[in-house]
DNA sequence: CCCTGATTCGC
DNA sequence: GCGAATCAGG
């Protein structure tokens, strides 16, 4: 698979959005894990906390002693090749929405405090959020259903792949490659390839500065959202 | 063990 | 530029 600018995208959305480098890979597809951080980081966006550098004060340390060591291993590596790697390669995609179920912590610094809940019903009357909602906190046991829970008739009139045109919206909704992975459906703003409210979201109007807010990354906002 | 991102280096 | 191999921390 080549990198098209579409995947780009995508790649510079999820990775910015805090998704995995394994997830970014899953949804892209035809790319290892591997491949998206090589990526990343030509794209130039490698900033991200990553378990292995949570160190603060041993990534200054680490960084000066670098190249010592660097060194080394190439020296090592070059000589002999112990092989006999055990291929982690083949995930199995089997259990795809529920596999993953460790949901990476959101790292976006409470977006949107003031603002009310972005909570909409889509053409499916499936429930949608926006990325501050997603761990919306609902302890206090409110015996609420938010969703109606009518498969069919959310399968329904779901805008698929095959159905994108000019006229319709082409917000992603859900995740490519789950069962219900479709697009917004709805009558695009005219002159743009998203809905009225979607262009809302993918185009965000920069305010004054200084009065400023980290923006919700969109789509892809988030790990799993639905 | 699993996961994660970072880095190197042959292609 | 790409990504497998490898490293290294959680």
């Amino acid at each position: 698979m080549s990198w098209t600018d579409e995947r780009i995208a995508t790649l510079k959305k999820m990775w910015e959005g805090g998704a995995t480098a394994s997830q970014i890979a899953d949804e892209l597809g035809g790319v290892s894990r591997n491949a998206v951080i090589g990526k990343a980081h030509r794209l130039g966006l490698k900033a991200r906390p990553s378990p292995v550098k949570a160190n603060d004060k041993k990534a200054a340390a680490k960084k000066a002693a670098a190249p010592a060591p660097a060194a080394k291993k190439t020296a090592a590596k070059a000589p002999a090749k112990p092989a006999a790697k055990p291929a982690a390669k083949a995930d199995a995609p089997a259990a795809a929405t529920g596999a993953q179920s460790s949901v990476p912590s959101q790292p976006l610094p409470n977006p949107t405090p003031d603002l009310p809940k972005i909570v909409s019903v889509g053409p499916g009357g499936f429930l949608r959020q926006g990325p501050g909602d997603q761990q919306a906190p609902i302890p206090p046991a409110p015996p609420r259903r938010l969703v109606p829970a009518k498969p069919s008739a959310e399968i329904a009139d779901k805008t698929s792949l095959l159905d994108l045109s000019d006229k319709v919206c082409r917000w992603p909704m859900g995740h490519p490659g789950e069962p219900d992975f479709h697009f917004c459906g709805e009558q695009v703003n005219p002159g743009f390839p998203y809905c009225v409210e979607h262009c809302g979201r993918a185009y965000q109007a920069q305010l004054p500065r200084g009065a400023r807010r980290p923006p919700p990354p969109l789509p892809f906002g988030g790990p799993r959202v639905r």
